[in-house]
DNA sequence: TTGTATGCGTTATCAT
DNA sequence: ATGATAACGCATACAA
């Protein structure tokens, strides 16, 4: 309730002084530095941070926007962002819900005033118009973008490598037909990993093609309901790709409902690397996405310099992600005794 | 760039009349409405929300203080705020990293001004003076607080119930000799967890005084050391409670790795029912927390009238914590076929 | 229906 | 070293 005026008044001196003293001006005397601050702690006065901001043009607030908060991809960037916000005296906005274009870009105005900068996941295509008239109001990193924006810096998984290394494993394993069940189309995760799928199997001497490939939409369920389509293929496939781990974990519970042994029967790898992958029957092979470095990374980019005067300069980040090779592959030793079939490496079949 | 007056200077009206229109004020004429709407366009005009909060002491932002953001339970709560705040049309401004009630009151601080109202998780005993002054500037409501605060809404975890369920459980399923794996002493979930706990042997037959009890951290790794612990005591405990599933995932580690059969040899259940919980070999009978819930109806709260206009006047939320029966226990089929004596149930040993 | 003028709570630019 | 005062960008009571 007590405003800097009170202050001053108790302090029988003017606001500029009371102002100077609590942001640490050294053109101020001991004794009415210390007049102010009694009258400041006696008032227990807080300062109003919108009429800071109002006039320094700094709000020590970071946005976040994105489409959504469930599961630990999404709450790990938070975390990520508010640790790194935290280390630079920030704190952290956030708003959720946004996938289109339109709604993007009204959580975005409705903060114009209240951040210093923005972090944004947009993954839909036409989002690049919105992201301009954002970028025109406040410093923006992208997260995960579908395409590259002029002048915008961003960050994203290297989804494409870690498809990419997973057909090279399952290809190393003497895997020949591999399945893939696919992410919901029009993601740029799934569409990624998608490409680093078959771009893996045509770069190991394998058609693209020919692979069996069953849609999902990164539920455990879509997962669960694809094991019957890959169940039905001919040739039967002896490796399956879910594009996440979602769908793995429901994958791996039907084939178990299907008394069809993993990995020996068929190899499961999953991405994401998620916190249950580790816990799972077998402990499933999959690509790490490290999403906390994701958002902290983010924060750096945001308030890190631009490469150079140029408008258009802007730094574009892609964090590795690597392959964590556990038992769903029976590639390592499996937690209960594998059959001898599992664990026996071919020849690699090298392309070329 | 655009501010209402230059919106106001391309519609040749007044800021008055912009500030009208965009706000939807009826006593507009239709011309002067579409000359403000044309201009505001053709600018790309976006208000500053710092300036609008400063004169209608509103801000549309509600306040989150947190310990931690680390692991679901943190993270569905924010989950559940955001979405109950963008119901009513507001973003989430969020600062973790928060123990101490130094910590916490410094972070709402920095937050006058840029809040409507604010949640807080104050974990520490020390914390109800900082609460007090905190409740001064704007609506609070508690999370999981330690004490009530005197005027200040809490919603919080039936802790003490789950864990007397859990104990009732175990003695149900003929277990005598039940050990504890307890939380960070202090913490106010272990507290009452260990309250429910002893709490629960007592009514229930069982001398509190001899129950074998081992620290812990609510960390995996403390729930895997205490397993050593646990097998060293004799009589050799038949059930464990770990006071999280953290710890009652690395107990079930160390207990595999010791070559203890569960739910065999001995029975295991932990609290908090995280979606790891259902995939553990064997799945983990636990006690479900809802913590989307205890975020949302924690808004809930915020916006609602006090129930009375007496100062003190408040209202206490305690969520339900529902025992969750998997198979840990051996009291539902295992998902593997388990020792007869598991599944044996013996006269439940009634207190009086 | 529209414009003028004041205030919101600060910081910052002048003076003195 | 301190004080008066003008911004900051907007909403609104009041006047016209």
């Amino acid at each position: 309730l007590a405003t800097i005026r009170d202050v001053a008044r108790i302090a029988r001196v003017s606001i500029a002084t009371v102002s100077r003293v609590l942001n640490n001006s050294p053109r101020v005397s001991e004794e009415t530095r210390r007049r102010v601050w009694a009258a400041a702690t006696r008032l227990d006065y807080w300062p109003n941070g919108a009429a800071q901001s109002l006039t320094t043009r700094r709000t020590h607030v970071l946005g976040v926007l994105l489409p959504d908060l469930y599961g630990e991809f999404f709450s790990e960037i938070i975390r990520g962002i508010d640790h790194a916000a935290r280390r630079i005296g920030c704190q952290t906005l956030i708003s959720s819900s946004h996938a289109e274009p339109d709604a993007v870009l009204s959580a975005a105005r409705s903060m114009r005033g209240r951040i210093d900068g923005l972090i944004v996941m947009a993954p839909e295509a036409a989002a690049s118009e919105a992201i301009r008239r954002i970028r025109k109001r406040f410093p923006l990193v992208l997260l995960n973008p579908r395409d590259d924006v002029e002048g915008c810096s961003s960050i994203s998984i290297a989804n494409h490598h870690g498809a990419y290394a997973l057909v090279e494993h399952l290809v190393e394993l003497g895997h020949g037909t591999i399945a893939m069940i696919e992410g919901p189309p029009g993601n740029v995760d799934a569409d990624e990993r998608s490409r680093g799928f078959r771009d893996g199997l045509r770069d190991f001497g394998l058609d693209p093609d020919a692979a069996p490939v069953v849609p999902g939409d990164f539920t455990e369920s879509s997962g669960y309901r694809a094991a019957a389509e890959i169940l039905r293929r001919r040739p039967r496939p002896d490796a399956v790709f879910a594009a996440n781990d979602s769908m793995a974990i429901g994958l791996l519970c039907a084939l178990r409902d299907a008394g069809v042994d993993v990995p020996g029967d068929v190899a499961v790898v999953g991405f994401d690397d998620v916190a249950i992958a580790r816990y799972l029957t077998p402990p499933l092979t999959t690509v790490h996405v490290d999403s906390y470095t994701l958002g902290e990374q983010a924060v750096r980019l945001l308030i890190s310099p631009r490469p150079s005067p140029d408008p258009a300069a802007c730094r574009r980040v892609v964090l590795p992600a690597p392959l964590v090779v556990r038992h769903s592959c029976g590639s390592a030793a499996p937690h209960l005794a594998a059959p001898a079939e599992a664990v026996e490496v071919r020849e690699p079949l090298e392309a070329g």
